[in-house]
RNA sequence: GGAGAGGUGGCCGAGUGGUUGAAGGCGCUGCUCUCGAAAAGCAGUAUAUCGGAAACGGUAUCGAGGGUUCGAAUCCCUCCCUCUCCGCCA
């Protein structure tokens, strides 16, 4: 959520920059609330004062027919009084959530993800003697994908993949984990990009695959239940992300702030609906209902919460880099940076198969705005409580990460190269 | 799933209807003492919200929500969570 304060001080700028992102809100109706509630609130408080009063002069002695009536007619003003704000709260509160994050100001204005700006592009496109096919062509000939029997399980979208493609995903797996636990790789990291944060490791962590209700709206992100599978009888989402999981952790927490930032590192399986994508990427392991995902989740003051940011878009071009896959990074424009966005970057790798840049990465920077929904906090060092900022990237997301992988690295003959970073993680397997 | 016990401040822990936002202890912060430190002594030490430039004041919060009462941490109801035993399972 934006901060009620923010919103009453600059509400042109609000509803302006909330139309750049692609949620036109109309403000008027929150703040109309906000003076209510307001001026309501002191009303209450002061009858409840004079119900305490009367009490405390009570205290220890029966209290007079005056008296118990006095209590019961304050008891009753109060009663609606609070019935009035809270009914003007849950309204005020619809509102406030509908109100997006605001934009930093280096995040170009676009009208769709068309406006997304290509800040770089890295590696070579190689030119081979034969042509490239699909991954999933490469797959199927290979006997290490199997959608058939598992549309027969479980329906479509779902896939039973195995062997030595299976293997490989535990490989990267296992090579990220050994970087990122791995202090001085972090460092240098931070140093090479120049930024002011501390290199501190990130910790391995498996969150819970379910959130309940509160947790995942909190999120703010693929909320909807179009998106995510909701289980009918509980009250708990199937993570759509690990972020929901990741994000919620320290949910009405305050942290002391020498414990900042708390780096996590996490692998969870992606639960999606896909409802809307029909005919979309039937083909392949591009866009299933399930995926494994290895992820980043960082709290950290707001001080050093952009440069969080830029650590985690430099950690996804080096393990991407050291894959030998040729990418383009895309800062993401205001229509296409999400609800709770102030800032994301995604990352683009190219797949020879189909002749095209396909999104595999996406680093988000929320700022405060998670957090005000978390109620995770810190106190400064001056004592201060101050919402903390929530940063959350992919490190690599399974099945597209993997198709990349098998696109670009085909044989003339149809096998697949290992790459070599993670080839020692394969027990010196060198092709599949 | 069945039976039982319990959830109080950063932590431990007292409190079963009346100035209890909450004793006491630990921790933390500041001051005194000291050349310095330790020890000791003194003082302070929750969050949210409303008002206020601030100092400060009001209100709410003792797992959550509702109820009884002039008055609730204390009584009643519902839910959540934790622990123990049984069952089931990896």
């Amino acid at each position: 959520m934006l901060d009620i304060q923010f919103i009453r001080d600059n509400k042109e700028l609000v509803e302006t920059k909330a139309s750049q992102k692609g949620y036109p809100v109309n403000l008027n109706r929150l703040l109309e609330l906000d003076n209510l509630i307001r001026e309501k609130i002191p009303k209450l408080d002061d009858i409840l004062n004079q119900r305490n009063n009367l009490a405390s002069q009570i205290s220890n002695r029966p209290p007079t027919q005056d008296e118990i009536n006095k209590g019961r007619g304050l008891k009753e003003d109060a009663a609606n009084i609070d019935k009035e704000i809270n009914s003007l709260k849950f309204e005020f509160n619809i509102e406030l959530k509908k109100v997006p994050n605001m934009p930093l100001e280096q995040v170009p204005v676009g009208q769709s993800e068309d406006d997304n700006q290509v800040i770089k592009k890295v590696g070579d496109i190689k030119t081979n003697d034969f042509t490239p096919v699909n991954h999933w062509e490469i797959i199927d000939a290979l006997n290490l994908i199997d959608k058939k029997r598992a549309a027969k399980v479980a329906g479509s979208r779902f896939v039973y993949l195995k062997g030595g493609i299976v293997r490989m995903q535990f490989a990267i797996i296992n090579w990220v984990i050994d970087k990122l636990s791995d202090e001085q790789f972090v460092d240098s990291i931070i140093k090479e990009n120049n930024l002011n944060i501390v290199a501190k490791p990130f910790t391995l962590i498996l969150p819970p695959a379910m959130v309940n209700t509160n947790s995942y709206q909190a999120t703010t992100r693929l909320d909807a239940e179009d998106v995510t599978y909701k289980l009918a009888d509980d009250e708990l989402w199937m993570n759509a992300s690990a972020e929901h999981s990741l994000c919620n952790m320290y949910q009405d927490e305050i942290i002391p702030e020498s414990e900042l930032p708390l780096r996590y590192l996490g692998y969870a399986t992606s639960f999606r609906r896909e409802a809307g994508s029909y005919g979309k990427d039937t083909e392949g392991i591009i866009r299933l209902h399930q995926f494994d995902k290895l992820e980043i989740e960082v709290f950290s003051n707001s001080e050093s919460g952009l440069d969080e940011h830029r650590l985690l878009v430099a950690l996804e071009e080096y393990f991407i880099n050291q894959l030998n896959l040729p990418y383009e990074v895309m800062e993401k424009c205001t229509a296409d940076i999400g609800k709770p966005n102030a800032k994301g970057v995604d990352i683009n790798i190219w797949f020879p198969g189909q002749s095209k840049y396909r999104e595999t990465h996406s680093a988000d920077y929320m700022t405060d705005y998670q957090a005000r929904s978390t109620k995770t906090r810190y106190r400064d060092k001056d004592g201060k409580v101050r919402y903390v900022h929530n940063n959350d990237a992919t490190v690599f997301a399974f099945s597209r990460i993997l198709a990349a992988i098998m696109e670009n690295y085909q044989t003339k003959e149809g096998k697949i190269f290992v790459p070599e970073v993670i080839r020692n993680y394969m027990g010196g397997i060198n092709q599949l």
